[in-house]
RNA sequence: GCCCCGAUCGUCUAGUGGCCUAGGACACAGCCCUUUCAAGGCUGCGACGGGGAUUCGAAUUCCCCUCGGGGCACCA
């Protein structure tokens, strides 16, 4: 049986980077019809933040990553809290000391800090120096008696190396030496992530750790503890890395922008936010680091499951490329179902105060969907259709090789021809007015160009035609009048 | 500083010794379509980091260099 697990600890919100690790666990899981844990690894009282476990689940869920064990629906290995197992850790650190592949070690935290700032100044390696290793008895009897709690750290072999297996990178090892002996427990009685990590594997019967590249190094220290307990370790798999867009280091959780000043979202909640598609994510998060062939980039939920492998998962890093996302982004708004993408922009026209209720939407959605690449720029395609007063240069109503009085009559025509039109429809309104246009000996762009400033107080808009059926006769003819008066003060 | 991992167009990638004159996508440029903008179609630009070795043959295997990334906490 297949069992991956998703192990994010909650201090901070869910990213992609974090989020891509996430994806790439549960389509093995599903692809393999294995079974997907979530597993939150809240070891850490300095760093835990409340309301990140909410923005996991919340961001996992909306992106269509679903857990069969762990937070909210439980399971037969539980709990899936680690802040709810620490008695384990207690238990299984203990063993290790009592077997003597651990030891306790009373340094104090201020020792150990000047041991690194020591060993950083002559440029040494920087762990730990073994000071109580080999402990006595009775100096250990003394150090308690003291009333100094002291961690546990595993005792790291002095020689040979430790290597592993990568199902991704094949074979990587490691010389012991270059091993320090780690912390196991800390002195609150929490557990490192390395303890945990390898306890809850095994306890939970994990089968491949699928997990970021940079866990790479402290790999053999977890195979080191497989091997102290007795266990046999799962198989690993590390992923690539995402790459920060502004080409300078990892994917953080921070604000990033770019060298154009362009903000990129790195949050699942920014990318909600700005209108991005939770599809359109799944999709383009499961290609970065994963590739199925030489052409597809579009892939259902389904077709990449049923494709996903590891053979295909790339070796190195790659940069989270946003225009891709937003080609993307784009390509499933326009393949969306115009009632489904009308229901999609409510929420977005409703927080910028734009009252419209969904019919009205769904008539306006063939005018915008083609030209959307993000939810959000809805906004900007309708927002003259709510606006009670256009603003804009009444010398834009005047178009190339037109005059002031071109312009007028432009108008002045285009208003009688409107209020003749026995019923105010998309085709009724393009043949007169370009009955209109061509009477007037007047180009398609120009005739247009003028209407369209005058309706939309825009030079760039959504097609005319629809857009003057949806604003409907009244504020049309209004908006024209307007026009010729300020085309008139200008003049 | 030490250790680990990586290296194909600007970016993401295909490539698993001959199908490679290196394929696709994004971005960019041009043209077509067109009431503006998009979308769409066509065309173009553009890469195997360097040096050795193995081989009849290397983008593909090996070594060195270089460059990039990551790790070296009582964080995960």
């Amino acid at each position: 049986m297949i069992r991956v697990r998703y192990a994010p600890s909650p201090t901070g919100y869910l990213h992609a980077g974090g989020a891509r690790t996430c994806l790439f666990n549960w389509l093995f899981a599903r692809r393999h019809n294995g079974r997907f844990i979530l597993r939150i690894e809240d070891t850490d009282r300095t760093r835990y933040q409340e309301r990140s476990l909410a923005d996991l689940l919340e961001g996992l869920r909306w992106l269509g990553l679903d857990w069969d064990e762990g937070p909210e629906v439980g399971g037969p290995y539980g709990p899936y809290f680690q802040s709810q197992r620490l008695p384990l850790y207690q238990e299984y650190a203990q063993k290790l000391v009592e077997a003597g592949h651990a030891y306790k070690c009373y340094c104090s935290q201020e020792r150990l800090q000047q041991l690194r700032a020591e060993a950083g100044r002559r440029n040494q390696p920087t762990g730990y120096d073994r000071h109580c290793r080999e402990l006595s008895a009775k100096e250990r009897a003394q150090k308690e008696a003291e009333g100094i709690v002291p961690v546990i750290r595993l005792k790291v072999p002095l020689e040979g190396e430790t290597s592993f297996h990568d199902l991704i990178r094949g074979t990587i090892s490691m010389q012991n030496s270059q091993m320090d002996d780690f912390i196991l427990l800390k002195s609150d009685g929490y557990p490192t992530y390395h303890l945990a990590n390898v306890v809850d594997d095994h306890l939970m019967e994990i089968s491949h750790i699928m997990r970021a590249d940079e866990w790479i190094p402290s790999t053999p220290r977890h195979v080191l503890m497989y091997r102290a307990f007795g266990w046999t370790p799962p198989l690993y798999a590390h992923l690539p890395v995402i790459l920060s867009p502004t080409g300078k280091g990892k994917m953080s959780k921070r604000k990033t922008i770019g060298s154009d000043g362009r903000e990129y979202p790195v949050l699942i909640r920014e990318f909600r936010a700005a209108g991005y598609l939770p599809e359109a994510l799944f999709n383009f998060l499961a290609l970065v680091g994963w590739s199925y062939d030489d052409k597809t980039e579009i892939l259902t939920r389904e077709q990449i499951i049923q494709h996903f492998d590891l053979e295909h998962v790339s070796k190195s890093p790659a940069k989270f490329s946003y225009d891709k996302l937003d080609w993307m982004n784009g390509v499933y708004i326009r393949q969306l179902d115009p009632d489904d993408l009308a229901r999609r922009l409510k929420p977005f026209l409703d927080k910028a105060k734009f009252e419209a209720d969904l019919h009205t939407i769904r008539r306006m959605v063939p005018l915008i969907q083609e030209r959307m690449v993000k939810l959000t720029d809805a906004l900007a395609l309708v927002d003259f259709f709510f606006a009670e007063e256009l603003c804009y240069d009444p010398q834009l109503l005047i178009q190339k090789g037109m005059d002031v009085e071109q312009t007028r009559q432009v108008l002045a025509e285009s208003e009688q021809v409107l209020r003749a039109l026995p019923v105010f429809e998309e085709a009724d309104i393009e043949a007169a007015l370009r009955a209109k246009a061509e009477s007037m000996g007047l180009k398609a762009r120009q005739f247009f160009g003028t209407l369209r400033i005058a309706t939309t107080g825009k030079e760039v808009a959504p097609p005319l035609f629809g857009t003057l059926a949806i604003l409907g006769r009244d504020k049309v003819l209004k908006r024209i009048a307007r026009a010729r008066e300020l085309l008139m003060a200008a003049a």
